[in-house]
DNA sequence: TACTAATTGAAAATGATTTTCATTAAGGAA
DNA sequence: TTCCTTAATGAAAATCATTTTCAATTAGTA
């Protein structure tokens, strides 16, 4: 966990980012962290690792690191503020509805549901959000 | 359009809501509307049709709307602050990238999908987020 | 028509996010 | 290593969206 958070930085570095103990708190908190989380969130967390964190810093960081497509925002009904480490390639969201951890998968193939969508209705499309939500084994 | 604006006003007077001028604006403002509309834009709308309009109204008539399933929030990239007249029974929503048309489509099969998924993962899975973008027949 | 409780809009309060700004410190250059 | 430039910081203020409060109004029943 803490060896692949180094990827984050070195991503935020060869993009020009400087690392300081401040984004190292944020990165640390939100790689590999199963549960989406809001901003207040990181903040409230990461402050256990470096004190003097402000809050403006964590929206700032949060920020470039969704810019770098090393977060994503997760769309839930209760509010869409909150940030979990990105999928790789073409991957979707499953959340668990009790405890909010958060997994990936793949393998969903919508080509022939778009196709025949495109075709009803005359769009051309071009992207596809699509979100599971269940109990995970520990939950169910 | 205004016709059937009239059944969610008489759904909201059959669940004790009482029927008043802002909310008729609101009304007649979301209903039928294909674009969904945040609440300021509902109130700058809405004024055009009942000067006097109170964005409180908006917020608070949306709310009622929503509760009694009249309405849905839309989520989108830019935000999900957006509302727009609820879809029937089992639909996802379509969205145009141009001009944010929004349409209703049903028939997604997606049963075999969360089976496969539920088995690799381990999740009950209980429900689904499916929504296409892409551009309508005006905008391609 | 009268009455009562829901509804209203304005203003204030709250909460989230962004901007401003003087200070600090990262990290390349010497 | 030390210096220097510039990005990054946190605090405070500003902004923006949403909610609450409250006295006045009004819908709709009795």
């Amino acid at each position: 966990m803490s060896i692949s958070s180094e990827a984050w930085l070195e991503q935020l570095h060869e993009n020009g980012y400087r690392i300081t103990a401040a984004r190292r708190a944020v990165v640390d908190t939100v790689f590999g962290n199963s549960h989406a989380l809001t901003p207040i969130e990181v903040y409230d967390a990461a402050r256990k690792k470096y004190r003097a964190l402000g809050l403006v810093t964590v929206y700032r960081t949060l920020e470039k690191l969704e810019e770098l497509h090393l977060i994503q925002r997760v769309h839930q009904p209760i509010g869409c503020q909150a940030f979990i480490s990105a999928g790789h390639g073409h991957q979707h969201l499953l959340l668990c509805q009790q405890c909010g951890q958060v997994e990936f998968f793949e393998g969903d193939d919508l080509d022939a549901l778009t196709k025949s969508i495109a075709k009803k209705t005359g769009y051309q499309i071009q992207e596809h959000w699509l979100q599971l939500f269940g109990l995970c084994t520990n939950c169910k």
